[in-house]
DNA sequence: CAATTTCTGTACGGATCAGTCCATAATGTA
DNA sequence: TACATTATGGACTGATCCGTACAGAAATTG
């Protein structure tokens, strides 16, 4: 019987040539630009800059890559929510904060990795079904806690946090049909309706 | 040169052996459940029940058939969107009526065919945006010219038109990640928010 | 009935697909 | 230095991809 350390020692053997960590923010890029489907191995190990033995090696299949993907691409950015909305003292600006980063305000065509992934896979990807429904919880929950910052009974910020999320998720599919973004930003204010105490600043024109 | 009746006239040879229009709709249904890139022409001549030749005669090609699916449940369903809002007398209602016919209220997980294409091929295929561009914009002018009809200034009713597309188109992205149809309608009666002149109905819980 | 036009089933073509395999190279440990 | 272990490149597999070609069947017209 081999020695098998309980602590991990130090690897043996060659170490691998690139940066996993990096690989995989490429697959990110990869997968939002073009989809699934539509993406080869031959595209991914080639933007990767990895082999194809040293890509089944580190991700399994084509499929566990995306999966590794979406899950880095929306761990990342409930990160940033988190952070957006501990940085913000009002929640009424924590809530606005939000929204514009799921929005994705600054961001290009491509919409969101997350909803194009469920729209192109779901329901038939049980794993993404899975993965997206805890997501897109996890998201709530938060939305739901700032909104109750605001006074809100729990029930009501919870549909009224929903109601926001589907704001903006439909918001980057709008964007991909090419809605310009001055539009797209106009109609974002609009969001304040859904916010509860607040009265949207101005709404003449 | 062989005679060229400017008024068409009895088509001679065989006719077609099946019905085009019938076809067109199964592919919608196909389309709309696995996507563009996952449906095989195999399973497309199988479930329309015509064989590869005769595919290609009527259709032209795989993405020429999407297109003409899309612009089929497109067409459908403003068809529906439009014959609703004539139904209702109040402004309130129509509006309600078209978010429930967007957001699929009784459809099952498959989501809208519409958002599924757009959030998979969009901004690649160029063909899909243009179309995308004048039918968001088809049925935003019919729900900003029912808002107008609660006492909207046109600008405003533009912007909020856009913000209950999205929430709607949201929703039906949502309903894809699993979340329960209760909920989704719970969610939806937030809109209400959205809608000029209108306090929402109980908020109590 | 004969001619003509169109439809339809099947076979084919070149390309690409995801994934596997193996010999070789490269590194860490002893 | 010798060994053990891993990474790597590239060829290879069998399947599937979309689209085309062709030959025979079917039906309308005159």
């Amino acid at each position: 019987m081999p020695k098998k350390p309980a602590i991990a020692s130090a690897p043996v053997g060659r170490p691998r040539g690139f940066d996993a960590d990096l690989a995989l923010r490429i697959a990110v890029d990869v997968f939002w630009q073009q989809g699934y489907e539509a993406t080869s191995l031959d595209d991914l190990s080639q933007a990767m800059g990895l082999s194809r033995s040293s890509f089944y090696a580190c991700f399994g299949s084509k499929h566990a890559l995306l999966m590794a993907a979406v899950r880095r691409y929306a761990d990342d950015r409930y990160a940033t929510l988190a952070e957006r909305v501990a940085a913000c003292a009002d929640p009424r600006e924590a809530v606005r904060a939000m929204l514009a980063v799921i929005a994705n305000v600054h961001g290009g065509s491509r919409g969101c990795l997350f909803v194009n992934a469920v729209a192109e896979l779901a329901p038939g990807d049980a794993e993404l079904v899975a993965f997206a429904r805890v997501y897109t919880a996890r998201v709530g929950e938060l939305m739901t806690a700032t909104l109750c910052r605001l006074g809100c009974a729990r029930g009501e910020a919870s549909d009224r946090a929903g109601a926001l999320m589907a704001l903006v998720m439909g918001v980057t599919t709008l964007r991909k049909t090419g809605v310009p973004s001055a539009q797209l930003a106009a109609l974002l204010t609009q969001a304040d309706h859904l916010i509860p105490n607040l009265v949207p600043a101005t709404d003449s024109r």
